[in-house]
DNA sequence: CGGAAGATCCACT
DNA sequence: GTGGATCTTCCGA
């Protein structure tokens, strides 16, 4: 677990997200997302994401102009949180990009630990360290790993309780493109490359694409 | 108003 | 690799 350094901890400004959401992903790996949980920082580094392209995708949530009261965060400004329940069970935190009604989002899909493992573990209800990766390697992971559920949707992403931090950006080298995960059901989309990660990072979820 | 499916994870074979 | 957990949302009748 590498310390982090006081300009990494710097907040993203709101602009950063105002533009394609494809663009926002690969540009968010490397990124610190910063937590505070009762006098407790939390800090993920950005390993994975994948691009919502908003109504003109078919797996983004907002397909077809779709906009109903889950989903209504998607449509805010971009710097947003969106956060919804899948399965009945597990959180999914996106962070809003372009300007507001769009309906495009980045999904926030893995993240490195930096700080703050032993309430990382304890959120996830471990009792001893994780095996290689898993802590926060997987979305539903990512958001118990840091206590994010519903209370968090709708807030700004450069507020106290949670931010996203300028961090230590993945170089373009090791960034790798593929599908996204889980979206069988949107045709042809789902062989679109929007999965972004960062190659040989042992908390990227399966599957692995290197 | 009913039913199906879901941007997942874990345990088990 | 397969199936179960668990429940909200959404669409069609």
């Amino acid at each position: 677990m590498t310390k982090a350094r006081a300009g990494e901890l710097s907040v993203l400004p709101r602009s950063f997200y105002r533009r394609p959401a494809d663009k926002v992903a690969p540009a968010l790996l490397g990124r610190y997302i910063v937590r505070r949980e009762a006098g407790a920082r939390l800090i993920l580094r950005i390993v994975e994401t994948e691009a919502y392209l908003g109504a003109g995708d078919p797996a983004s949530h907002a397909w077809g102009g779709r906009r109903t009261a889950r989903t209504s965060a998607l449509f805010r400004p971009g710097g947003c949180a969106y956060v919804y329940l899948v399965y009945g069970l597990h959180h999914m935190l996106n962070v809003v990009t372009e300007s507001e009604e769009e309906g495009s989002a980045v999904l926030i899909r893995a993240g490195e630990p930096v700080a703050g493992e032993r309430a990382m573990l304890r959120n996830r209800g471990l009792v001893e360290p994780i095996v290689g990766g898993a802590l926060a390697g997987g979305p539903g992971r990512l958001c118990q790993a840091l206590g994010i559920d519903l209370d968090d949707n709708r807030s700004w992403l450069d507020g106290e309780s949670l931010r996203i931090c300028r961090g230590r950006p993945s170089s373009p080298s090791r960034i790798v493109a593929a599908p996204r995960v889980g979206v069988d059901y949107a045709g042809e989309a789902a062989s679109w490359a929007l999965r972004f990660v960062e190659r040989e990072n042992p908390n990227v979820s399966r599957p692995r694409p290197w």
